[in-house]
DNA sequence: GACTATAACTTGCAATCCACAAGTCGGACG
DNA sequence: CGTCCGACTTGTGGATTGCAAGTTATAGTC
């Protein structure tokens, strides 16, 4: 039931794409899981250097989106990690399409293992 | 001479493509260009109402990217049309990828045609 | 037992960006 | 002379971003 924020500005797919992901940072979180990170310091520390407000906002609302998943990995204290769901998962295809557009026009570019050219 | 924006943030291709295309709206101008839109009213006309400070903005800065070329196609008054380059062209793929992850995990979404399922 | 470190955040604030409405400019048309 | 069209530009208030610093809970060290 938490459909009402579905169809915000059209009911093209690609809008509601955007509508999650459509930022500077989103898609690189998403790589960043793809690529095995789950804790919160290991994607603070990606080469981008993206705020700490900025990646706690991206993940809540990817959680509300169901593209991610918290939980806890240890108590006492209490630490989370982040693991990406089906739906996170199926963004690979465009994470793959904007590499190969990425290495093509900008050579000298490269990510890391397992999001290079599909 | 205009590689003084390139690798702002990483050598990452995926960032790269981001600092062009990272927000709520240039995916869906490009989107309308691969569809055949040329002129400002065309692009203004759209379903998600873009302002149309934004989309001058936007254009701009594909321009300068060169994704797009604009282009006189009358004079008199002179009026302006907006093609892709070949490297806007390029992104095709991107729009299809975000468009089937779209259709399958918000159905009843749908693009026209040409930027379909691929 | 105070002191430092670690990890996952939260808070404050200035700067920037965005959305909405309105206005501009150069003609064509009546 | 006045209205319309099309491609923008300008002005304003509100939302978002970026940077630095702070918070909380616990473990380890002196």
């Amino acid at each position: 039931m938490d459909n009402k924020l579905m169809f915000e500005r059209s009911q093209c797919p690609i809008t509601n794409g955007l509508d999650i992901f459509g930022d500077k940072w989103t898609l690189l979180i998403i790589r960043d899981l793809v690529l095995g990170k789950r804790r919160y310091q290991e994607l603070i520390s990606s080469p981008e250097n993206i705020a700490s407000n900025i990646l706690a906002h991206r993940l809540k609302r990817l959680e509300v989106a169901g593209l991610v998943t918290r939980r806890a990995y240890q108590q006492k204290p209490e630490r989370y990690e982040y693991v990406l769901t089906e739906k996170g998962k199926d963004l690979k295809p465009v994470l793959e399409a904007i590499s190969r557009w990425g290495t093509k026009h900008y050579p000298g570019t490269s990510v890391f293992r397992a999001v290079g050219q599909g």
